[in-house]
DNA sequence: ATGCTACATGATAATAATTCTCATGTGCAA
DNA sequence: TTGCACATGAGAATTATTATCATGTAGCAT
């Protein structure tokens, strides 16, 4: 249960904090912004401050419990940290994300890192193209 | 010359345009935020409004004359699109960054796009670590 | 169960980064 | 050289996010 996983990282068992990643494991949407996830709370009743998503939100990722997405557009999501590690790629007409797992690109980051001297914590790729020849415009 | 760049590109020659230009090909630092280009300029007595900074770097960007890369911290910076494409490694604890070009992870990302319907027009990849196990804190 | 205390919350102010507005200035084609 | 579309600068406006602070509460110790 997810109050499991507050306790697990430490962090108090709180109603907003439920409620705010019960939205994230139910979402149809799986990469969300502070804003929406505000919004659609909203609308289903359980009003919680924007400050308190943020807040939240901002615990969660230094817990590991979800992950931060910068993508181009300046839309800063957040994607529940379930399942194995994987990348994205980005429709930059409709806004679609599929993800990627590519063991390839994986190991040659560790490699090019370790050449360079640094010791690898993180990284994030993305790619960006169209997803169809056809693809409408976006939904914003 | 730079006046050449900018007539390419259908832009007017303009002196601040001249002056980010030259900036971001002579400054000390490859990869500058808008602020950063502003101050600097303001310092050498080239008074330039910061709106305008960040139009003409809106402008070259478009135009394909410079690449906006938006790395982890919210720093949002630009450099110069000169030479063959690269992707880069910054230093969690300084700020360094250094660039580098893989072939294989280039090419996997293309197959990659493609095994998912997408056509590829871009892509972001940045590794985060230390760069030295003694690496100062940051400079900011 | 009750109280205590550290931590959490919500409303709102504050910041930071970026974009917009608009009056004025200017590159450059005719 | 002149006209006009485009460019600029100063500051207002927006957007996204974080800080402040008075008040509420989870959860441990009674």
């Amino acid at each position: 249960m997810e109050s499991e996983e507050l306790r697990n990282v430490g962090l108090k068992v709180t109603t907003p904090r439920l409620k705010i990643l019960g939205l994230l494991e139910n979402a149809k949407a799986k990469h969300m912004t502070a804003e929406s996830i505000y919004r659609q709370l909203g609308e289903g009743g359980e009003v919680i401050g924007l400050a308190t998503v943020y807040r939240a939100l901002a615990q969660f990722e230094a817990a590991g419990l979800i992950t931060r997405h910068l993508f181009e557009g300046g839309q800063t999501v957040f994607e529940l940290e379930r399942g194995p590690h994987h990348d994205h790629i980005v429709c930059i007409r409709c806004g679609r994300v599929e993800e990627f797992y590519d063991k390839v690109i994986e190991d040659r980051q560790r490699e090019i890192a370790e050449k360079l001297g640094f010791t690898l914590s993180d990284h994030a790729l993305t790619l960006y193209g169209e997803c169809s020849p056809s693809c409408p415009e976006p939904k914003r």
